[in-house]
RNA sequence: GCGCCUGUAGCUCAGUGGAUAGAGCAUCAGCCUCCGGAGCUGAGGGCCACAGGUUCAAAUCCUGUCAGGCGCACCA
């Protein structure tokens, strides 16, 4: 089951349907249409709908509603899936899902457990996401670990839906940005070392950090016996500060909480030869030419609207010298699907790149870029700048802290070390991915500190440890049923017969397929609202029917199972008696909400604690 | 000037060509003797920037206009 078991068990229904009416002559039906499902904006309006009926209209060349009559009859046929078959103008056919099969939903959950949701619709297929590749100069921002968090959750998707996916960080350590850094570091040791009339580089990186790294660059040569400021001075200071901030980068992904299969060296595209056979390559097929002195990609063969320059006239290469021999490594070590994601900012960039991904002989296709657009730090409204080169600078690690220990001190207190950050680092997470990647994102510290539902991640991980704590309170009251309320025991989901449990169950059968869709769509934020939706739902049941009953142990002595454990005066009202078979069904009910929202939560990153 | 992206509730934003366009915040009115109130219930709030077109059906696709953002290097 690709796309969980009531909409698998629909279509193929849906689809004998169309067959039956092809056999027997009342369609036409040269070939079998795509079928879609879709989930009505109402719910009175069933549970799904297709629109299949007006689409064949034209093909069929009669009315709608006249088509959607006759497999509206044929699905009549199968009354052991479908309860309610309702044919509405212009020509929907609303579907009514039998409870049954509604039930089947937290059979499957229960069974499958954290791998709920997989599917094979990538077929194994090999996918690369590269993603952050922050050039080595500098600490990680905020637009970073928007990057960071997009490329993480995709790739996570991207896994759960069956893809073979290695993520890579691609790193920008041969150009002018790392020489640059190099210089203002030199520079900085310079002046502590009090040499006369330092000169700063023009462009150079003005940020604290950069001191902080010219003085261990002067500690480490001091350690090392080395003579301060000679005449290799510069190449020492490139790989001490280059190791140091290569450090600190892996330090922040690490407790951002990202792993890298792959880091991968722009330098070493060079050292191994790479940058100059790639362009061999383009040149023995006639994609380069020589121009002014400078060597050119012929890029507009591919779409491009310019060539560009791969060689400049100083005989340097450009970095789109070394991006084409990157992606064609990327080709050669044999990806279906290379998916980049880059700031917005590089949107230019992208003609080019699928001009080479061309070039090399692969459709264009093969090459997917994600753009993440600027994140704008907010203080209660007013705009933090994040300069990288000019003064004041706020790094993706200082917001984690912050968010996390202001987090902490309003949370219940697990205060282990480690903790602030990790809050942090869910809090910046989801709220990352509550926006369309390229759409623009203000990050205000004084709300994301908020205890408000400002932070929807604090919500979806509420409902969770919700039913965490229920599931505690159980174990503690009902020790002997413990069998019972967990998958191990039999259940009677028949008596989760009130609409407010389909409200339920629906968003869980979802499930599977709104995971592929987001695959599909490259788009993880829709997993965001999908969540908050179902925490929603769950909170909303919960203050509405009674799970366990109140404390009231001496009432708790009934081992008949249909006889009331307790009745609530309330509930009484209500018509709703908790047994011990209730209680039962609606406890395996909300762990198998427990299960999706976990399972979710784990695919943007974002932890799913058992108590807050 | 050319190209890309974006214009949806007061604000921040969702919205696979389908039915009466949604959520959170903010505003207003309610809810803790109770399994965790970081919560729940309800109300008001819309010419989906504008104008054409395609379609049985358009917030969604096409064209144009306007507004905002970002690109347009022999920088990365």
């Amino acid at each position: 089951m690709s796309v969980g078991v009531v909409r698998e068990t629909v279509l193929s229904t849906l689809r004998a349907a169309l067959e039956e009416a092809r056999a027997t002559g009342d369609l036409r039906l040269p070939t079998l249409p795509t079928l879609v499902l879709d989930v009505p904006r109402k719910e009175t309006w069933g549970d799904l709908a297709t629109t299949v009926a007006m689409n064949l209209a034209a093909s069929e060349q009669r009315a709608p509603c006249e088509i959607a009559e006759i497999i509206a009859g044929r699905l009549r046929g199968h009354p052991d899936v479908l309860e309610r078959i309702e044919v509405v103008p212009p020509g929907f056919i609303n579907l009514t899902i039998k409870r049954d099969l509604w039930f089947r939903v937290l059979s499957e959950i229960e069974a499958q457990g954290e791998r709920y949701g997989c599917s094979d619709l990538g077929l194994g297929k090999r996918v690369l996401v590269e993603f952050v590749s922050a050039n080595p100069t500098g600490p990680l921002h905020m637009g970073h670990g928007r990057g960071a968090a997009v490329g993480g959750a995709l790739a996570k998707l991207l896994r759960h839906v069956g893809y073979d996916v290695s993520t890579e960080y691609y790193i920008n350590d041969a150009g002018r940005q790392v020489r640059l850094l190099t210089e203002s570091v030199a520079a900085r040791c310079r002046e502590l070392l009090n040499q006369p009339d330092v000169q700063f580089p023009e462009d150079g990186y003005r940020g604290a950090y950069v001191r902080e790294i010219a003085k261990k660059v002067i500690d480490k040569a001091k350690a090392e016996n080395l003579e301060l400021l000679l005449v290799q001075w510069e190449g020492f200071c490139k790989a001490v500060a280059y190791n140091i901030i290569l450090d600190e980068i892996r330090t922040d992904l690490k407790a951002f909480g990202l792993h890298f299969d792959n880091w991968f060296s722009e330098s070493s595209l060079f050292e191994s030869g790479a940058v100059t056979k790639s362009l061999d390559t383009l040149k023995a097929q006639g994609a380069l030419f020589e121009q002014d002195g400078a060597q050119w990609f012929r890029s507009t063969a591919f779409g491009d609207d310019k060539d560009r320059v791969v060689r400049k006239q100083d005989g340097e290469y450009t970095y789109l010298a070394s991006d084409i021999a990157y992606h064609r490594d990327k080709l050669a070590r044999g990806y279906d699907l290379l998916i980049n994601i880059w700031g917005a900012d590089h949107h230019g960039y992208i003609p080019r790149m699928e001009a080479a991904v061309q070039a090399f002989g692969h459709p264009k296709e093969r090459l997917k870029i994600v753009l993440v657009q600027i994140v704008n730090l907010m203080r209660g409204g007013q705009r933090v700048t994040m300069s990288k080169r000019g003064g004041e600078l706020i790094t993706l690690r200082e917001v984690l802290e912050e968010v996390g220990s202001a987090m902490q001190r309003w949370s219940y207190p697990i205060t282990r070390k480690e903790s602030a950050e990790r809050i942090g680092a869910d809090a910046a997470k989801f709220i990352f991915l509550t926006r369309r990647a390229d759409s623009h994102l203000d990050f205000d510290l004084a709300v994301a500190m908020q205890k408000s539902a400002e932070n929807p991640v604090y919500y979806v991980q509420y409902a969770h440890a919700r039913v965490a704590s229920l599931l505690r309170v159980a174990e503690v009251r009902f020790p002997e049923e413990q069998r019972r309320f967990s998958e191990a025991g039999e259940v009677d989901w028949t008596l989760l017969n009130l609409p407010d449990d389909l409200d339920l169950i629906r968003p869980l059968a979802e499930y599977p397929a709104l995971l592929e869709a987001s695959a599909q769509a490259l788009e993880p934020h829709r997993l965001t609202y999908y969540l908050q939706d179902l925490a929603a739902r769950l909170h909303a049941y919960y203050y509405k029917h009674r799970i366990l009953p109140p404390a009231l142990e001496h009432e708790l002595e009934s081992q008949d199972p249909l006889k009331p454990v307790v009745q609530d005066s309330e509930q009484v009202r209500k018509g709703e008696m908790l047994t011990l078979d209730l209680i039962a069904a609606r406890l395996r009910l909300f762990r198998c909400v427990k299960t999706v929202i976990r399972n979710g939560l784990d695919i943007l990153g974002v932890s799913a604690p058992e108590r807050m």
